[in-house]
DNA sequence: TGTACATCAGTGAACGCGCGTTCACTGATGTAC
DNA sequence: TGTACATCAGTGAACGCGCGTTCACTGATGTAC
């Protein structure tokens, strides 16, 4: 081959690194290929040598975002009761709530997931059923899959909370309302078996 | 006056109720001017005899978005824990989640709203605080406000696992998760005050 | 070592289209006398 | 009662613009000999 297949590879990493902050922060409707090539350092046309539409990107990209939550946030954290901790403590922080981009993908983009193409919908599906095995395995350490659905309302109550303290003009409230979060996820953790 | 206000007022209600429906079912980037004026029967240019601008409306539906959730669901239901039970069971079923365009604003638009202008934001916020304090006057009727965080935080909780109920492409996994969002959402009101 | 050539990542203008907004206009209505 | 007129809700073409996508092209790279 006369180029790398390395640098084209990390082009392409590249491309669905800063969609996926783009998207979260734009949303995927009001982001445009323009501006999400224009984030990579590139211009709109090279979008279709890397895929076949934007749709595409956006499934790949959602895909990847939902990854690097595992990767970067759920494996990194302690097993058990406290690794649930250390990452419901992260996620309700200021700082989290406020840096988008940067921020959980769930909580920037599940309505519009919601109203996207099967393909997004299925990447974002197979991204949150690793997500929450890695939760199943810190609640329930010696039968993970009797966690799942307990850790999947985990998520969806996680996201939401996060969502309603973006969207309050009342920052005040939308403050309270994060260390509410707190409560609330750590109390659905440590509820017994029966809930 | 020549024509009677009657007329120009039904019309704009009219226009405000079907664009809460077309904004819920394809987001608010995803409603054009045209689409949602059709909704009501009109064309394109009509919208801006009733609006300043497709913003205004869309702060004006929200609003009447949440209001009806407010009229038609919270204040028909019962006083007391037996009310909120009651709302609880109707949010997680399937058919109101399905039913995106009738069902609830909140799940449907609110990581739309969180990236909106501040009058959209602003139009949610007051409707959200409508609501909770029906959920509060509910969770505790002998003093509401002590209960609105709580109130508020149960909002975030069932937004979200409806949300994630609608993205997930595995529908046994979306329906149980239904069912544990009404377990968690019960086991939350009944929580003691240290909660 | 130098040169001709094949490869291919990336460019950017152009396509048709729908966006939000403006505005000259139509035509049904109710009023004036 | 009939007619001229003022009102105004609603129309729909047109504006400039950005959308997603296509494609002829550029130019830097590595290869062949």
């Amino acid at each position: 081959m006369r180029y790398t297949k390395d640098h084209k590879q990390q082009t392409r990493q590249r491309i669905i690194a800063t969609a996926g902050r783009r998207l979260k922060q734009d949303g995927i409707d009001g982001s445009g290929v323009a501006t999400l090539m224009k984030d990579a350092g590139l211009t709109n046309g090279t979008l279709y040598a890397y895929f076949s539409s934007k749709d595409h990107l956006v499934a790949t990209a959602v895909a990847d975002q939902m990854r690097a939550q595992h990767e970067g946030i759920v494996a990194q954290a302690a097993p058990g009761r406290a690794g649930l901790e250390q990452i419901i403590r992260w996620y309700f922080t200021p700082d989290q709530r406020d840096n988008v981009a940067d921020g959980c993908p769930n909580a920037a983009l599940l309505d519009e997931i919601a109203r996207s193409t099967d393909p997004t919908r299925q990447a974002y599906t197979d991204g949150a059923l690793v997500l929450i095995d890695g939760f199943a395995a810190r609640l329930a350490p010696h039968d993970p899959p009797s966690a799942r659905l307990k850790a999947l309302s985990l998520l969806g109550m996680m996201a939401g909370t996060l969502q309603l303290s973006r969207a309050l003009t009342d920052r005040q409230l939308a403050d309270q309302l994060l260390e509410q979060g707190i409560r609330n996820a750590l109390a659905l953790i440590d509820a017994g078996q029966h809930n």
